[in-house]
DNA sequence: TTGTGTTTTACGACCTCC
DNA sequence: GGAGGTCGTAAAACACAA
């Protein structure tokens, strides 16, 4: 209680940096230590009870932080100074965890408390993690924008294919009527796509793409499945992004390559969870409406 | 000057690791 | 069990527009 008393006295105003702290509050949280005893309750009484609570746990502390502290303002907060946030930062970028070693002689070459220091680098941590989140939110976003403008295309491609699609079986509709009504014999469908393959080579190609897809199962096709893609990537030794996010390559020709086909995440795509499950449904739909238009 | 939003400092609660 | 971490939050300090 003297002690407490002895150092506000001791205590003068300097200006608003290269101050330092005598008392800090007592947990914003709420919750207030029992820790402290006859100095808190000096404390309180001299400065009032919503005041914050010291910091120090003993009155034996205190004596030894008037060493730290014999010139502050009692009952405020300060910031450190900037020559002491520069030392800090270049600790922080050296190493941003912190050794008890380092911070004791952190601590004592900048005129501060050990505890000080420590909560400074768990904020600096706590700051750090904020901007990385951030810059991951970013790349996430411009990822999103490009698979979109991606999808956007191929859904243009498939438009025009399908029509492409529409105008050769009308051709091919037109040629075997006629060639029918010169024989006087109606064709069956197989003999349609008989006719098809020989005359058309755009859709025999359409045709002979659908037969690989059937054959497909077996794992002979170069183009990797959704599914086995997902697999790849899932089991891809090490992620920057965490668990439920996949790195898928750029789209080609309507197949999403696997991170497999390039090791680095140079061009990767990032999708969620729920992302990739929308993106490989799409994919279905793809395929189904390819399977329609070749077998309709 | 004052009201308001942001940043910084500090804490308690809880978790993990040794 | 203790030390040190993260997380969420309070409150002081600060910045800035009105």
């Amino acid at each position: 209680m003297d002690r407490v008393r002895l150092i506000f006295d001791s205590s003068s105003s300097r200006g608003r940096h290269g101050q330092r702290m005598l008392l800090l509050g007592g947990g914003g949280g709420g919750g207030s230590s029992p820790v402290f005893g006859g100095a808190r309750s000096a404390l309180a009484a001299a400065e009032g009870a919503n005041k914050r609570r010291p910091f120090f746990t003993s009155p034996e502390e205190l004596l030894e932080e008037e060493y730290y502290y014999d010139e502050q303002q009692p009952d405020k907060k300060r910031r450190l100074s900037p020559e002491q946030v520069r030392l800090l930062e270049r600790s922080f970028e050296a190493e941003n965890k912190l050794e008890p070693e380092r911070k004791s002689e952190l601590a004592r070459k900048l005129g501060l408390q050990p505890r000080q220091v420590a909560v400074w680098f768990q904020n600096r941590r706590a700051r750090w993690k904020t901007k990385q989140l951030e810059h991951d939110f970013d790349r996430l976003k411009s990822s999103y924008g490009s698979l979109l403008s991606d999808h956007d295309s191929l859904l243009k491609e498939n438009d025009r294919l399908r029509s492409q699609v529409i105008s050769l079986t009308e051709k091919l509709q037109s040629r075997t009527a006629a060639s029918a009504g010169a024989a006087g014999i109606a064709g069956t469908k197989s003999d349609v796509q008989a006719a098809a393959s020989v005359a058309d080579p755009a859709t025999l190609a359409v045709q002979t793409k659908a037969e690989d897809r059937l054959s497909a199962g077996s794992g002979g096709s170069a183009v990797v499945d959704g599914e086995a893609a997902k697999q790849l990537v899932d089991s891809s030794e090490v992620s920057y992004f965490p668990e439920g996010y996949h790195c898928m390559g750029p789209v080609d020709g309507g197949r999403v390559h696997s991170e497999e086909d390039d090791v680095s995440d140079e061009g990767c795509n990032y999708y969620s969870d729920g992302m990739f499950a929308a993106e490989h449904h799409h994919q279905d739909e793809v395929d189904a409406q390819l399977d329609w238009w070749v077998w309709s």
